[in-house]
DNA sequence: TCGCTTGATGTATTCGTTTTCATCGATCAT
DNA sequence: ATGATCGATGAAAACGAATACATCAAGCGA
């Protein structure tokens, strides 16, 4: 038999129950909270006593409703499956948690409207600030993130025009460095495997890192040595396949592929053609994950910022949602990973 | 010169500025949006149509307060990470964006005081229900959940004892099933390599699922042949390397690995010590990923119910919120995958 | 025609905080 | 001693939507 006075209320305590226990007034629980600093110390002690007693959580809504800030950042990425968004959102998310912000995370499954819809949900949460992937995306959202004045990070790339703050590096240099490999090691005809670009600048940019390594040479990217794919192996491994199905004095001898996805797919693609690798092909990647370094052979790849993209992104929005000083574009380093799935052509 | 007067209050538009627009009250407004049958199609399409011409999104704090509901449903998992809760999280969004609620994410990376002290944050911020990885929690979170009234379901393992609604699959049954395969092969001395089990029900009954099989034909698992291991690759090759230090006569022929990326660190510190696999060591994994699929020889694995428990999650939870029938225990079928990195020891 | 029901809408209160403003001792310089 | 200042606190007014209740016209059967 539980005796029910303390627990009558079934549920939340709130701050006016807090208050009585403590003999004060609402306003003095919200203050030791809030700016513990302008209470006196003794009754400080004694309504956080009470706090705990009522295992008291301060209500979100009726507090975000009056300081319009809910201490929430919203981080709106194309696809939690992908190994690398999930990295960068967990470091985002430590740093976020060690600040005492908390982090909401959606999807957009690489749809932009769908991303506009979904974000629009988070601002009529109250969301304080956003952080997005890639610099492509529809006018609409940032308008209504100006209209209500949501602070917000692109991220993975680095917007030269410095029209939107941005935390990333050079797409567009990673795979053209790595195309200069390619062609430094012998290889003449190379293939993109890509994703559609539309609406997909790391794409866009990645894909024209092999064009301008190319054309430093005088070479150039023919249509047909250019496949698309989703991210998911077995897509890239079709898309790989249809290059394949080339001529062999037109196919590749090496294909860069925009991410390591992409470029595992294409080893699948060649192990079941019976093409020996490197030999017979060389491919890259972008990203440099697990998945990738653990092939046989190994998969060379571009080992991309991950982590640092994730907490410079967290703390360039805290930063302005307190007013501090930041650096709106930052581009950071990557890192060429030289494994086994490169070398000369054989 | 932009001219003012309509975005002169620079932001967010409420209820009743939409209702001056329309010609109604701010009641009317919210029931267009709540209950839209209960107000007179000519009404509400001159209300509707306020709503998008001044872009006016409900104000969700507002909302909440006073309705006790955000529509926002929260999944807390051990890490982003790992590839298997990202698809399940993906799931789970998709089915909750298709009924209208948004899903908040968080990670404990393996920490059960910190999935207390995040949860509560959520709860904090009106987060409406739950779903949790595992069976495993700290009282004080089903506590919390009860008192605040939020419901929540646990996924990734089935609650025999019905104390709390789940949604999972036979961790148990899986690496039985596994090992039994390996004993049918011929193999006699089986190693685990494991996650460590305290706080984490998985890791035990997957353990527990290879002694089972090993008592059937009258086995035992030494504890020298048992190593754990972080979920993270380079860990997991350490763990595995410690296996292989054990004398010829007592190193196990085949480890069943509870995870992929513990069979895949298990794989390299192979590849590594100059073991051929399959000859020399069979290898399994549980949870068929990517990364275990594309290896080579491809790891044999157990497909796990990824999708269908973010699915049923997402449906479970809802019913409960509004009001409807559900089923509280849901135990998922799984299914072996068998490749090339088992065989009969050479 | 009258009273009753029904459907559509408006009025006013409420949700639980934060925050402004007022209050009231106490301290301090003059 | 006295007015000014300051620090700690309380009273009360927001914040913006949802909703119980009141209202009012229209429809309907007797």
């Amino acid at each position: 038999m539980e005796d029910k006075p303390q627990a009558a209320k079934a549920g939340r305590a709130n701050a006016s129950d807090v208050a009585r226990l403590a003999g004060v007034s609402s306003a003095t629980v919200s203050r030791t909270l809030n700016q513990p600093e302008q209470v006196d110390p003794e009754t400080r002690a004694r309504v956080q006593q009470a706090v705990t007693l009522l295992r008291y959580l301060p209500h979100g809504a009726a507090r975000s409703l009056r300081s319009h800030r809910t201490r929430m950042i919203g981080a709106v990425v194309p696809s939690f499956d992908y190994a690398l968004y999930a990295r960068t959102t967990s470091a985002l998310q430590r740093r976020l948690d060690a600040s005492g912000y908390s982090l909401v995370l959606a999807e957009h499954h690489y749809d932009l409207a769908a991303e506009l819809r979904i974000t629009g949900q988070l601002v009529q949460h109250g969301v304080d600030a956003f952080m997005f992937v890639g610099l492509d995306h529809e006018p609409a959202l940032f308008s209504m993130l100006e209209d209500y004045g949501r602070p917000y990070v692109l991220t993975w790339g680095v917007d030269m025009g410095r029209q939107h703050p941005s935390i990333g590096f050079d797409n567009r240099r990673a795979t053209c460095e790595m195309t200069r490999h390619l062609l430094a090691l012998g290889h003449q005809r190379i293939g993109l495997l890509s994703a559609a670009v539309e609406g997909n600048d790391r794409a866009r940019e990645r894909g024209a890192g092999v064009r301008d390594a190319l054309a430093e040479v005088g070479l150039e990217l023919p249509p047909e040595r250019v496949a698309y794919s989703t991210i998911a192996l077995e897509s890239a491994r079709l898309a790989m396949a249809r290059l394949l199905e080339l001529p062999a004095e037109r196919r590749p001898s090496a294909v860069v592929a925009t991410n390591d996805v992409f470029a595992v797919g294409a080893m699948m693609a060649c192990r079941e053609a019976g093409i020996d690798l490197p030999r017979q092909m060389s491919i890259t990647g972008v990203d440099n994950t697990d998945l990738g370094a653990t092939q046989t052979p190994g998969l060379t790849s571009v080992s991309t910022p991950v982590v640092e993209i994730g907490v410079a992104a967290a703390e360039q929005l805290i930063a302005r949602l307190e007013g501090r000083d930041h650096v709106p574009q930052q581009c950071l380093p990557f890192k060429m990973v030289m494994r086994g799935s490169t070398a000369a052509p054989g």
